[in-house]
DNA sequence: TCCGATTGTCTCTTACAAGGGACGCATGTA
DNA sequence: TACATGCGTCCCTTGTAAGAGACAATCGGA
């Protein structure tokens, strides 16, 4: 193993080591397989979440049961299971702002081609809820379920918006401030965006994620004042400045049309 | 409460009510509101899965807190959250079939203008996993996610087909075999249903789930043998002879499609 | 063929989570 | 104003689930 299991975990949770209770254990597996996003051995997960091996088995044992998990056709692999579909397909039908933001995503990059996307906050982490891919020959990144840091994102300060400072200073962590080329944001300068962003109704950030994309994004509200979601077109960084202010019109448009009846 | 919840709570589970595993406990919360379908409050949620307050506030808690549930918009109501939902894309996402099979089955409907659904077995039990709704007039019943005994549907007979007779036994419960009218169906009968639906390669019933439509059904194969899932579509009772011949071929061939890259 | 690594199962101990129950706080209604 | 009902939190006890580790079975090189 390249990982050398020896007390290098990282410091996340904390380094007792000790008795973890078995739900927890289960939270981090379902987590574990969220980014791994394939199906993988008993063991392998057990080193993964770094939990005993036993104890492995017999959560596994009862998540295959329940169905939440599943063994992949081959034989000792796990992932998940039909049980996470319907219960996510539930959360669906039970959130409006869901089901009509990804039918309006989905209207958005077939009619732009362009990459759009729906993002939320996800325990405090900026999260891509649902997106299209657009008709470009490039490939932009984006998968759904994916969570990046806040401050690299143009929906980050629109989702921010309206929060105490202290509220943002806990979401934003030292490493989350520091770009992916390098640069790292003050946050001061963060905050000042995320005012700005909160008075103008949209968000414009050129070159964060990477250096050849911007990323457009405008605020849905689910009450006065209270963003709940923002929806986002992520275009090469050389699209002019009036295609880019159109863009901006039609999300605006769009996202208006959500909020009313969210 | 209606419920008058003294040890009515059926006889699902042993009776024995004593010390019960934190992570079976969140396994009947989820199920719990996978039936009831909405958000609901804890207290009533404690009474809902039988068990006591403070173990399901504690459990609750760390459920909100790792995302998989949230708190309803109003305050103490509780919720599939957005995780379940992002797990449930990466399922989808894993899987081949079921993500084409969604495809094909609102392709389907779109274009014959039926109520189309894709059905699983899940743990034992015919599950609906994607419906698309058709232009009737008349509303189809049919949830993403209901289960319904085996015997009440095609798909039931061809999701059994190849399988040993004890192995059918033990999924079919003699309430399994009791029709929503009321006639109660022998198990041999049914038995001799699965075995010629095997070899026909679709199956057709009247009347059973209702007394006002058909339901035609065609498997879907993960391997040669296997059923894996069912495509159908569920159409008036009056539904003429050409036009079920017709729809079967159709399903016919859009079922092999699914099977050969499966 | 013989090893080392991995897989799945089992047993036993003890650290600790589940549960009982009491508390204070809001509602609602007699 | 009193009383009942439901909510959310907290504390203490003890039954039991998490974990350590041993085991047989399987696999894959060398």
């Amino acid at each position: 193993m390249q990982d050398g299991n020896a007390l290098a975990v990282s410091d996340s949770e904390k380094i007792s080591g000790s008795r973890e209770k078995g739900l927890n254990r289960v939270l981090e597996i379902l987590e574990f397989l969220h980014t791994t996003q394939r199906a993988i051995g008993i063991g392998d997960l057990a080193k993964g979440v770094n939990a005993p091996r036993s104890t492995t088995y017999t959560l596994v044992r009862s998540l295959v049961d329940a169905g939440l998990l599943e063994m992949a056709g081959d034989g000792n692999r796990v992932y998940f299971g039909k049980k996470l579909y319907l219960y996510g397909m539930d959360y669906v039908r039970g959130n409006d702002l869901l089901r009509r933001g990804r039918q309006e995503v989905d209207n958005l990059s077939r009619e732009t081609g362009e990459t759009s996307e729906l993002c939320m906050l996800q325990s405090g982490r900026y999260t891509i809820v649902h997106s299209s891919p657009g008709t470009r020959p490039f490939r932009i990144s984006s998968a759904t379920g994916l969570q990046i840091p806040l401050p690299w994102t143009a929906s980050g300060r629109l989702l921010l918006a309206g929060l105490e400072r202290a509220a943002i200073e806990s979401m934003v962590s030292d490493d989350d401030l520091v770009l992916p080329d390098g640069r790292k944001l003050r946050l001061d300068d963060f905050i000042a965006d995320i005012a700005k962003a909160r008075v103008t109704g949209y968000c414009v950030t050129s070159g964060l994620v990477d250096a050849y994309t911007k990323c457009l994004a405008v605020p849905v509200f689910s009450a006065p004042g209270k963003v709940e979601a923002t929806m986002c077109l992520v275009v090469p960084i050389d699209t002019s400045q009036e295609r880019t202010g159109s863009l901006i019109g039609l999300l605006r448009d769009r996202a208006a049309r959500l909020s009313i009846a969210g």
